[in-house]
DNA sequence: TATTTTCGCGTTGTCCGACAATCGGATAAT
DNA sequence: ATTATCCGATTGTCGGACAACGCGAAAATA
């Protein structure tokens, strides 16, 4: 018989004590906003010393679970969405994703999430939308920060719309991923602002008008027509994002 | 003027230290791989206590930064997309992200990448993909784990074969959290495994035919289908995943 | 009495020094 | 050449110590 002697594991200490408090935590023992024990008290409970407990307690902090409140009083929380985004994206960017990878992933999620975005948009959302094109028009068109932050922030404001947050936490690690490839992009195609405004146009008309075939159809086109100025500006859709 | 004072930042001094190493790490300056200064060195270096750098490093081993290696020497590492998947999954559950929302997430991703996966699953995927079938088809109709596990597995080995890392981090956190749902719905719908067994058989046939059109067909209405036994099995819609 | 000031206490952030366990590599023994 | 042994370096853990800071209670002031 193969009765593989199981890899034996030899845990840390502080390693333990971030999971002890993590399962808790995520147990439904301890909910959002209780305060946690102080640390001596957690060296007390676990029967180890404050330096052990202070190093699984960074563990914990850095995942979110736990933050410093007021009086620097550790307090159970939940993590930050833009937080964990912010850590997909840079794991991705990290792996060395490449401009393809991300650019498919943008074309499958928001031709699909605008649909949602048709019929589900508030009229905050929407004057949201415009103002942010009226403000990538009035740009110089040498601004290339200018309109990446705005082509950028535009999805971002359509997906903070969404009332989804699994889709919010998608978009957003994409949203982030693609901001430099687009600087690269449109430094090098001269009239990119005014065909994104041109998109940014129809797409606000059509979820105006409710209509999901619509949106999608010219949110696709928006996207393909990044894709399209990537090429033709002669960079390789397989480089990584960086 | 209002020649505003900034805000008086009073970072801790094991921030400092995480944010020193993880900027050098991400700028590139210290590449994947690499071997870390030992802690002594790094305390020298920084200028603080031992226990403080370790504060530091523990910040940094949560992100997946630095992993411990042979002769526990701390090298740089690279966050492993599994994590960070399994990180965002468990952020949107514990902040209430609903059936809805991660079903529309899935509405949205999965027939897109259906259309990619038609063109790029190579023999070795959907080989794999058939063995899920068979294997779900043997299972026992009682066993509803199984036929939960079989379910996300075919999703799983679909996202695999995508060669898509940015798409792969996304489903996986999807199929990570549709798990309890589905298991819920699966117990009060009794002909699930027939259905779904059904649904990846035109799957894997669409697929064997190299046709986009007909798989993202078929795995729309695959995850239609989904959402339909859930309502059907009178689950609500509004519901965390917990 | 109501408001402000002061003070003490608890907690965290940081420091210091110490030690066992463990691993890598050098060295010695077979 | 292989095995056994030893040694140094490094990590994990310990215990104690102290300054800084925030909070609440006590004291002083109006």
């Amino acid at each position: 018989m193969d009765g593989e002697f199981k890899p034996v594991v030899k845990e840390p200490a502080y390693l333990k004590v971030c999971r002890a408090i993590e399962e808790k935590i995520t147990d439904g023992g301890l909910a959002a906003g209780a305060s946690l024990p102080t640390e001596t008290e957690l060296c007390e409970q676990f029967g180890v010393t404050r330096s052990t407990v202070r190093e699984g307690l960074r563990l914990l902090e850095q995942t979110g679970l736990v933050m410093r409140g007021p009086a620097k009083r550790l307090f159970v929380s939940r993590p930050k969405l833009d937080d964990v985004a912010a850590a997909t994206s840079r794991s991705l960017s990290l792996s060395g994703a490449t401009f393809r990878e991300v650019w498919e992933a943008l074309m499958a999620i928001y031709p699909a999430m605008a649909r949602l975005a048709a019929g589900r948009l508030q009229g905050g959302n929407i004057e949201a939308l415009q103002t942010i094109r009226e403000d990538l028009m009035a740009l110089d068109d040498q601004d290339t920060d200018g309109v990446v932050d705005h082509a950028v922030a535009f999805f971002q404001e359509m997906a903070n719309g969404l009332d989804n947050r699994v889709a919010l936490a998608m978009l957003q690690s994409v949203n982030l991923m693609i901001d430099k490839s687009l600087r690269r992009m449109i430094e090098l195609a001269p009239n990119a602002k005014l065909r994104i405004a041109e998109a940014q146009r129809r797409i606000i008309e059509a979820i105006e008008a409710r209509n999901p075939d619509e949106t999608e159809k010219w949110l696709s086109r928006h996207i393909a027509d990044l894709r399209r100025g990537y090429e033709v500006a002669g960079l390789d859709m397989e480089a990584p994002v960086l």
